[in-house]
DNA sequence: GTAATCCTGGTTTTT
DNA sequence: CCAGGATTAC
């Protein structure tokens, strides 16, 4: 549907530079088409960047540039699609029909991490890998350095060790912000300088046991790509595939991905990077404003910087608003925004009781945008932490608003998935411990001890050859064929996702309670399965791009029909709607009370918030409820704090926003206090009916 | 060595 | 309120 949209459109006129403002076509004319000297572009929240970057690979092809030997690197699959779709018709524009075939050859479109992925596989045999590795998420590296603490007797030790959790985290900030150990420790872990040697020696193993398992983890998908290209030979091999490097959010980077650009491009020829330090929002995963800020000096002659500052998505008085929330950053580095779209609709703040309250609100408003005409598409919901739209998601369901949640748990996280994950993964990979483990206990009568005796066997056997675990011997036998039918390829993909699922459905009906929903869950994973060409194919693209919407799946939500967006903030990066609401503009919400310790954490919130405020076009809410409920437990508890507004809107710059009250004051303040305050607990009276 | 039960503690954001 | 760890009972 969309390509005929596009196909539609392409009456645009051939003039396509045309359409672009002073900056942008700069940016885009950079080189002439050749892979020229380095170019940073600061791109402000809505000044064109997707559009200005689609138009430069469009030129660049345009100008005969090989599309098969570009490298786009963006920060979502989603990012990669969409900048293909742009490119395909603006191409299309220019060349005619020859152009979306053209665009069809960009290839390498995608996140460091899956082009990673991609790079090693090809290359694996050249740097002493087998290409037959399987990818660790999150959870799985966790289990593995988990094990490994345990091997090495830290898990008992009489002054508690980090648990795996931090561990990881450690060690993964290390690899990627490429800093020593101690450092990381000095700054972030200050608690675990104690246990410096012990986590050293921990690090070696684990990295020693996903050698042994044949597994990379995330942070490996760059560490080994960055190696394979510090070495001359090889270096010189994957340089020569790509002639322009360009680079998407290039704020969100960190150390290591620079290094692997670097390393790709060392005199930054052919190399283009976007990106805005203003929204920068992902150092938890080592991302540095340094690596936008240090690029252009890299070079010499230094690359060629071209900043667009003019914002086409909202109006005049959103945009003051949100100039002004990042006017007090204590570092800034991006001039203020500016625009011609006026209006007199100021942005509101919005003080309402509590979160029931809020939901109330938003759904209400909602609606009533919706009668005026605009759809649910075109209207967003956005939060800190992906919990804050629980009580909202209830009111939307009770009022049978449809929408789709971004951000946030996933349908992979599922137990039940996971296993069926588990269970492909070891087939593809025998070595992967940690499927392999998972695998083994879902038999009953196996736990942690038998599946470890069944994986050190497995090492030098054929796992037909084993004795069965004393207490699993019943299910032993369809166990192994299953395995076996697997490992020989006997149903072809994905045909043995169904032979996996009809092994598993039994054991599934024993350990849960409620298996009949998770059934549906393992149907649908099998149709997404059925969409990949190959099982490797599936199990790694789905490591590294996970669905990233909780309905998003090619499941039954007929794609046409209409439905509100719900998202946490980070995963709302790069997109727009006409109206945005944003929950819990507080202070313990945002900035999140666990990110308001340090300066640093305290300045990316700030950005979090300019994020979120810079996401609408017409109209903008910020929603502050009075009153939370703390978590649950104490049955009779109105147990609440109140919460202030956030710190990041002071009362000198409240005059940008409207102050409104909701629900709007009509009973005088006494009464409804009152009864606020006087909880009834009918629990006594129904007790009392039947005594 | 496994399974069931108790208890503690802790909690963003995502490739 | 939930998950995961530790403890205990088999």
């Amino acid at each position: 549907m969309n390509a005929h949209a596009a196909a539609i459109k392409t009456a645009e006129p051939v003039d396509y530079l045309a359409k672009l403002n002073e900056g942008q076509r700069r940016a885009v004319e950079h080189g002439g088409g050749k892979a020229a000297s380095p170019l940073l572009i600061i791109a402000g929240a809505g000044s064109g960047k997707t559009n200005t970057l689609a138009h430069r690979v469009a030129h660049l092809i345009a100008e005969g540039a090989d599309p098969r030997r570009m490298l786009l690197l963006t920060f979502s699959r989603r990012a990669a699609d969409d900048m293909r779709r742009r490119v395909e018709r603006i191409a299309a524009s220019v060349l005619g029909a020859k152009g979306s075939t053209l665009s069809e050859g960009l290839a390498w479109a995608g996140t460091f991490h899956a082009i990673g992925a991609r790079l090693l596989r090809e290359h694996a045999f050249q740097i002493g890998l087998d290409p037959s590795f399987t990818i660790h998420d999150r959870e799985d590296s966790a289990d593995l350095m988990n094990l490994v603490r345990h091997e090495l007797g830290f898990s008992k030790k009489e002054n508690r060790f980090p648990t795996k959790n931090t561990c990881l985290t450690v060690y993964s900030r290390v690899v990627n912000a490429q800093e020593e150990l101690e450092g990381v420790l000095k700054e972030a872990f200050p608690w675990c300088l104690d246990c410096a040697a012990d986590l050293r020696t921990l690090f070696s193993a684990y990295v020693e046991a996903k050698l042994q398992n044949n597994v990379l983890d995330y942070d490996d998908l760059l560490l080994w790509w960055s190696q394979m290209v510090a070495e001359p030979m090889i270096a010189a091999d994957i340089a020569a595939r790509f002639d322009h490097v360009l680079v998407d959010e290039y704020q969100d980077t960190n150390r290591l991905q620079s290094s692997i650009l670097l390393a790709l491009k060392p005199d930054g020829h052919g190399l283009t990077v976007v990106g805005d330090d203003a929204q920068s929002i992902y150092s938890f995963r080592a991302a540095t404003v340094r690596n936008i800020l240090d690029f252009p000096a890299q070079f010499s002659p230094p690359a060629e910087i071209v900043t667009l500052d003019r914002n086409y998505r909202s109006t005049q008085p959103i945009l003051s608003a949100a100039n002004a929330v990042i006017s007090l950053a204590s570092e800034r580095f991006t001039k203020n925004l500016w625009t011609d779209r006026q209006s007199a609709e100021k942005p509101q703040l919005v003080t309402v009781r509590d979160e029931t309250s809020q939901a109330d609100f938003v759904a209400t408003r909602i609606l009533e945008n919706r009668e005026e005409g605009m759809t649910l598409k075109q209207q967003a919901v956005l939060f800190r932490t992906s919990h804050h739209s629980g009580p909202l998601e209830v009111e939307l369901v009770r009022r049978n608003i449809p929408f789709v949640k971004f951000g946030g748990l996933k349908f992979l996280d599922a137990a039940h998935v996971k296993d069926m994950l588990a269970v492909l993964r070891w087939a593809q990979n025998p070595r992967d411990r940690v499927a392999g483990f998972r695998v083994l206990q879902l038999l009953p009568g196996v736990g942690p001890g038998g599946a470890a005796k069944v994986l050190d066997a497995v090492d030098t056997d054929d796992i037909a050859a084993l004795p069965a675990p004393p207490r699993a011997s019943e299910d032993w036998p369809a166990f192994v064929a299953m395995v076996q039918a697997l490992r020989t390829s006997q149903d072809a993909w994905p045909g043995e996702m169904e032979a996996v699922r009809r092994w598993y459905e039994p054991h599934l009906d024993r350990m849960h309670e409620d298996a009949t929903v998770r059934r549906a869950d393992l149907l649908q994973l099998e149709q997404i399965a059925a969409s990949y060409p190959s099982r490797e194919r599936f199990l790694t693209e789905l490591t590294l791009d996970p669905p990233s919407a909780t309905s998003d799946e090619a499941g039954p939500p007929s794609r046409d029909e209409d439905y509100l967006i719900l998202s946490t903030i980070h995963s709302a990066k790069g997109q727009e709607w006409k109206s945005v609401f944003v929950l819990n503009t507080v202070d313990g919400c945002l900035p999140a009370d666990v990110a308001a310790g340090s300066k640093n954490e305290l300045e990316e919130e700030r950005r979090l918030l300019y994020v979120a405020m810079t996401r609408a076009r017409d109209s903008l809410h910020l929603i502050t409820p009075q009153r939370f409920f703390t978590h649950g437990q104490h049955a009779q508890g109105d147990r609440h704090i109140y919460a202030n507004r956030t710190r990041f809107i002071p009362a000198a710059i409240l005059s940008h926003f409207e102050q409104v009250m909701w629900p709007m004051a009509r009973a005088s303040g006494a009464s409804r206090a009152a009864a606020v305050h006087k909880p009834v607990d009918l629990r006594d009276r129904m007790r009392g009916m039947w005594r």
